[in-house]
DNA sequence: CCCGTCCAAGAAAGCGTTTTCTCAGATCAC
DNA sequence: GTGATCTGAGAAAACGCTTTCTTGGACGGG
């Protein structure tokens, strides 16, 4: 009959007994100490299979003082950035036998603190997806998050990595390629209003608008998903630009999508540029001209970044900067000649 | 000046000491016991206030024998449908101050059965997405897995819900749409060979082709992403089908997008619908007709069967079963006349 | 042959909590 | 006033593991 501890789950005890040692000694069997007897480890080994024995990683978290875990904080699961980003680091951090715990902040900027310290104080390290947090309040927990990696986002504190893609210099690219086909009024379909990212694509725009005093450029209140884009096709008309940068795919789908239904031909019409690229934008009708971001590849740099800070071993480049690339497919096209103010 | 424990980080032991108490006590007040004086359970709050301290929940879990984590096993984070389970999921299980720790198998079904066992003993319970794995393997380690919760797979193991989704009924459905437009030729591009949910369209088509002797049915070798939807042109082309039943909407959008570029249109030339009715299902031009799977709702469900199954509630209704409902859209028309089998 | 060295394995101490056990002091009834 | 009862808080055990400390025995050198 097999033996059972107080949980129910066969432990250490019960192995050290069925082997009749200590359970120091399966312990070091366990880890490969090689300071043990070969008959004794493999009288070990035979218990422990016949078991099925496997340590307890609670008790052993406990002990070793690490989890083999991370933590990774997003603003939004649904969205296809954040699933890529995650991907990345799963499978960057699994590699090295590490798994991955999520804390899905929904949008509410104000959890993105609490949930942020509640992970970090279940795992070995954290990477942090918190575009709403204010530059104040993430200055304040950063330390206490210690080893931390961030994710678009800067910050003061010390040994934080920062993994930023330049969105900025994405939307100006963008911008120009519009220009260089030929068109003079622009509009910009903003993010949320208090995301860092779109704080980033704001001042790229104010960059190409002093570069470019000739170009209209007007500013339209949005979002960052589907509904966003679908929902603000009167306003597209309404601003008479010709040439749309959406704040990213989601919300370029989701404008062409209307602007299809109300029977406009982009990019006969009108342009519509998005921004990530993102597995579907290149199988849209028409394809999405975008700037596409290596987000998996940032996942899986944001877990070599925090390996480097877990096993303190000196980082020489902590974060980088990443250049999104145009990419150029139907949805862009020449400018028609300047319409005006279109109604309904 | 701070106390620190052995590890660097602020202890229970800390706390104590500050506000003149035992461990004990500041547990009990951590912990809501109101069997503590009113004086010395606000010494100890102020104490761990001034501290800034947080209980380890490794120790807890150790003391506890929980960990208020559950784990989800999914073959592939890229796939749509498991981060829709993922999401609901993990939605779900936040409510009820729970978090989910993912498992990544990347397709590689040998490694399902370890990666699972490795998930559950971190956690709480666990959610598998298996489909892949044999019966007789899932058979087997299922009861180790307990509390466990499955989608999409059966096991004659006690106490495991199955969440599945009955995908036999509705490739039916989606081959009964076509008939009524008129089609008599129909393919069925498939999903992954040793796939569990794939098997179960091939014997929801079974039933449909013994009720419909009339419709030619061929079965197409496939896949699961958008690639495979792409690359299955020639071999949908030469099927001479004029209705094609595709494994998911990932495939039916690779198919769309490379019929596209052959010039055929889709409905008019052929027919395509998907399965899942993912987000972007709607968005694709021509929006896609599809079976809806009430999958978000589906990794909600996972937590609530998983959440009984922790508390050892009494569930009456282990497991269900989802009805996909017919979701018509524009990829779907009548049928031209037959065409002979077209080349190139 | 005896003492110092070394080694393998058991004993025990930790890791940070919760919880049971225990006991001093207070309260109360008689 | 005294013994029974109760209360609140400290001591200690428990959770399951790793690792340091300890010890008994084997071995080798003088």
């Amino acid at each position: 009959m097999v033996r059972r501890s107080a949980t129910g789950r066969i432990g250490i005890a019960d192995v050290a007994v069925k082997a009749g040692v200590s359970h120091a000694t399966v312990s070091r069997v366990m880890n490969g100490n090689f300071t043990v007897d070969p008959d004794i480890a493999a009288r070990v080994r035979a218990a422990a299979a016949e078991l099925k024995y496997q340590p307890n990683p609670v008790g052993r978290s406990l002990a070793l003082g690490k989890t083999d875990t991370i933590g990774i904080v997003v603003p939004d699961l649904a969205n296809p950035t954040f699933q890529a980003i995650l991907r990345g680091l799963s499978r960057a951090a699994a590699q090295d036998g590490y798994r991955v715990l999520i804390a899905d902040s929904f949008e509410v900027s104000s959890e993105e603190a609490i949930l942020a310290g509640e992970a970090r104080r279940r795992c070995d390290g954290l990477v942090l997806c918190a575009p709403r947090m204010t530059d104040a309040e993430l200055e304040e927990i950063a330390p206490s998050l210690n080893p931390l990696v961030l994710i678009n986002r800067t910050t003061a504190a010390p040994d934080v990595p920062s993994l930023v893609v330049d969105y900025g210099q994405g939307v100006q690219d963008l911008a120009e390629h519009l220009v260089d086909l030929g068109h003079t009024r622009l509009a910009f379909l903003a993010g949320p209003p208090r995301s860092a990212s779109n704080g980033m694509r704001l001042k790229g725009l104010e960059a190409f608008m002093a570069a470019h005093p000739q170009v209209d450029v007007r500013m339209l209140e949005g979002g960052s998903d589907f509904d966003t884009g679908h929902g603000a096709v009167d306003a597209v008309l309404e601003s008479g630009a010709t040439g749309i940068l959406a704040f990213n795919d989601l919300v370029a789908m989701g404008l062409m999508s209307g602007l299809h239904e109300r029977g406009l031909d982009v990019p006969g019409d009108i342009s519509v540029t998005g921004f990530d690229d993102i597995p579907f934008a290149k199988y849209t009708t028409p394809a999405l001209t975008t700037a596409a971001v290596p987000i998996t590849e940032l996942g899986e740099q944001a877990w070599h970044q925090l390996r480097a800070l877990i096993r303190k071993e000196h980082n020489d480049a902590p974060g980088s900067r990443y250049q999104p690339r145009l990419q150029v497919r139907a949805s862009s096209g020449p400018a028609k000649a300047p319409r005006s103010t279109v109604h309904g």
